[in-house]
DNA sequence: GTTGATTAGTTACAATTGAAACAATTATAG
DNA sequence: CTATAATTGTTTCAATTGTAACTAATCAAC
């Protein structure tokens, strides 16, 4: 008999979970209707936009996404004509991305929309309370890592 | 052309993601290593160990989950053993659902380990920015709740 | 150069998930 | 009562996802 409960509402992991399920779940909502665009396609898009020529390994790091997901992801947006690819010169198992004016166009229309929605979601916490939280969560972000994963007996 | 790109690893939303995933992987990692649990089963469990006799239907209220993904977790814990289901008297429809002692003894063992986990996690931040942080989350998870999702154009 | 190991990316298959339709029971309206 | 609606939970089918195996190209060692 565990002396006290883990209450779930309290326990962080779990919090972090319901909370940013809720916030991917209205975004991805508003972009999927309107484009048809899937969190990876958009997340592709998005680290593309400002940095065109990356490799879809390069695709994967910035997006916290492993291969497959990107590979799936590039074939749909190429199969929709928002992104171009070349093989790189030089090593032709790697290739080259980049938006299309189909793609850039996509990405502009989302961009603004989101900075707007982020605004609205932080617009609960005052200037130094967002510093805060920016703080706190880099703190965390960075500790996570080099943390060891929860062992059973 | 937009003006600034959208820096993911800036994004709120985004950040929250991924952090989020880290952690769920990392603690999902565990129990079902140990003892064969999807993370909806551990969540079933978790919410029946303080509150035994509730109904399906409270159960993804607690948790976060739709009814289908309750429904198929509740069947498997029911299938290992680690849950009765009787029906509730007066309402045939509704299910009363409880841990049984097996579904009990996992609970146990993983109740520590996930504190202990937490802790470790929370090292990383001091008395008072842990108290922040509750707080600041606290603020948002309201937030969200009322706030209207992201429309495009 | 040739062999073996690595790396980039794709494909195939299984498992998970989500949306909609469904059966069974209870509640409501007349 | 009876008909309609609403609620609880399950099932079904399609879409998404994850793991592992795979192809192709490059690198490293000799």
């Amino acid at each position: 008999m565990s002396e006290s409960p883990l209450v779930l509402e309290k326990f962080l992991p779990y919090r972090l979970s319901v909370l940013s399920n809720r916030l991917s779940a209205a975004i991805a909502e508003s972009y999927s209707r309107r484009f048809g665009l899937s969190i990876p396609e958009w997340r592709v898009i998005a680290v593309l936009a400002p940095a065109p020529g990356i490799s879809a390994a390069e695709v994967a790091e910035r997006t916290a996404m492993d291969k497959v997901a990107v590979s799936r992801a590039v074939r749909r947006l190429l199969q929709h004509g928002r992104v171009r690819r070349e093989t790189a010169a030089g090593d032709r198992r790697r290739s080259m991305l980049e938006l299309t004016p189909a793609g850039r166009e996509v990405y502009d229309s989302i961009v603004p929309v989101l900075r707007r929605y982020e605004h609205s979601l932080l617009a609960c916490l005052d200037a130094r309370e967002q510093e805060r939280l920016d703080v706190l969560l880099q703190r965390l972000e960075n500790h996570v890592q080099r943390l060891d994963p929860p062992r059973i007996a």
